[in-house]
DNA sequence: CTTGACCCTCCAGTTGGTGGAACCCCTATC
DNA sequence: GATAGGGGTTCCACCAACTGGAGGGTCAAG
């Protein structure tokens, strides 16, 4: 395979699966014309990977899944320890951006959004950080 | 007042606030041996600038919101505008990440993380994309 | 033989800063 | 006057994770 074929049976861009290539998560062979070639286990790996970014695992992570991913003897606990803090820090943004989204909602409800300069969202804004 | 006093008094790092003087956002005066020399104006935006940058408004954002605040003449409408515009970005993010959480949270409860290698977390992320 | 769809590499830009080097300035102390 | 420290200055490079574009090679069809 190409990569216009990999890249969309795998659904990434061509310019990402080079990027991938460049950094080391995939390592296909090359034609005699310089073409890379793709063969099923490297499409099953950008698989892997697409899928593993979207649910917003690092690239970081991805190296360390992949790892344990080809890892035959690898234990279930090891990929489990990645997820769950994974998990946890999705957690923090989700609560991060729970509040950033209860301050602007209850902003955004105060402020008539008409005509008239006042605005309680600019003075929140412009009011003095606490500590 | 020099870098190091508006730092502490914004809680903004020195390297941020000469940052945001680069990109055009605040633009001190200079003292006779080249120090930066800020008034109360620019403390004030700094401080503007801080609050909504952690209320996760973008730079472009603040640019906006900056140039309303200076406006004496805008209308609260316009402020409001940004504010919603962010809001609705906020909440495609919060469902984004929400997802993101059900399906991890689904896949680490189903691993039992002992020694076998079984681990249903892998065999997922190894899954074909759909399409 | 030419057209057009692929493919290649390399460079630069994105966002919002952060780290560090190399150097200047000011004040206090010896 | 020398020196030490704690400011300040500039500039360059780096982070994540790509993306866009230039400039050019390759291949199959008409």
């Amino acid at each position: 395979m190409n990569i216009g074929d990999v890249a969309t049976r795998s659904g990434l861009p061509a310019k990402t699966i080079r990027y991938y290539e460049d950094i080391g998560l995939v390592r296909p062979q090359r034609e005699a014309n310089g073409y890379r070639r793709f063969r099923e286990a490297d499409l099953h790996k950008l698989n892997f990977l697409g899928r593993a970014r979207s649910l917003g695992f690092s690239i970081e992570d991805c190296r360390s899944l992949l790892a344990l991913y080809e890892d035959a003897d690898r234990a279930s606990g090891d990929v489990k320890r990645v997820a769950e803090r994974h998990l946890s820090a999705i957690d923090r943004k989700l609560a991060e951006l729970d509040a950033m989204r209860g301050t602007l909602a209850h902003l955004a409800e105060a402020c008539s959004g008409d005509q008239k300069p006042d605005c309680p969202i600019l003075l929140d804004l412009a009011s003095a950080p606490e500590g």
